[in-house]
DNA sequence: CGGTATCCGATAGGATACTG
DNA sequence: CAGTATCCTATCGGATACCG
């Protein structure tokens, strides 16, 4: 029945929406991918994440920490050092992760052989 | 070592990259979970996911057309009936939506006990 | 090193009106 | 019903320059 359908179809929706809110744009996920491994300075990122701007990787890191994603740590030595790690929150991303690159290597080949 | 690091860094963000190109902006991933119970007619999309206009609808409805991930069929009746429906290639999109609703749904739940 | 300030163009996306 | 046309604003994202 089409009620069922609607019903059904909201309860997905809804969170993937709150989902993709909080990682639109062309960098977050990236960015968080590029902290994978474990936390970076901001150099070592801009160098990961290939293309992006000191701009663009402020800007974003600033909304990742404010939506509890990224952590911001200030190492008091001299001179200071700066790292940006995940947090266990955004650790709970490599489902979605994992998924996108999955789909991505299919989607790249199939595009390639077309 | 850093320069493993790297390499698998570039591994997963190639990929994720490729797939966020094809997927991004606000609408295309809940046009598509609209299309997941079965093709629909545009009126119908637009009731399904909430808040898109027509003119959005229309204008993604073409992307997706363009990147294979949705079909457009003309049924020859009168009077003409017109319906969207997912390729094979935009079902293998499953788990990308599977891992977004989950993850969603445990942001959703984070943000509101905060 | 780790950013911020400023400026700018391109694109995303919304509102409204209209059409075959 | 299934869109298109027009117009508008907001945001994205790049370039360049600069700062402590």
């Amino acid at each position: 029945m089409d009620e069922r359908n609607h019903v059904q179809c909201l309860g997905i929706l809804r969170p993937v929406r709150d989902a993709l809110d909080v990682l639109n744009g062309k960098w977050k996920l990236p960015i968080i991918i590029a902290l994978t491994f474990g936390e970076k300075r901001f150099g070592e990122i801009v160098k990961e994440v290939e293309g992006i701007t000191d701009r663009m990787l402020s800007k974003e890191l600033r909304d990742l920490e404010i939506n509890g994603l990224v952590k911001r740590t200030v190492y008091d030595t001299y001179p200071v050092k700066i790292t940006y790690a995940l947090t266990p929150h955004s650790q709970s991303l490599n489902g979605v992760i994992e998924a996108l690159r999955s789909w991505g290597e299919l989607h790249g080949k199939k595009v390639r052989s077309e």
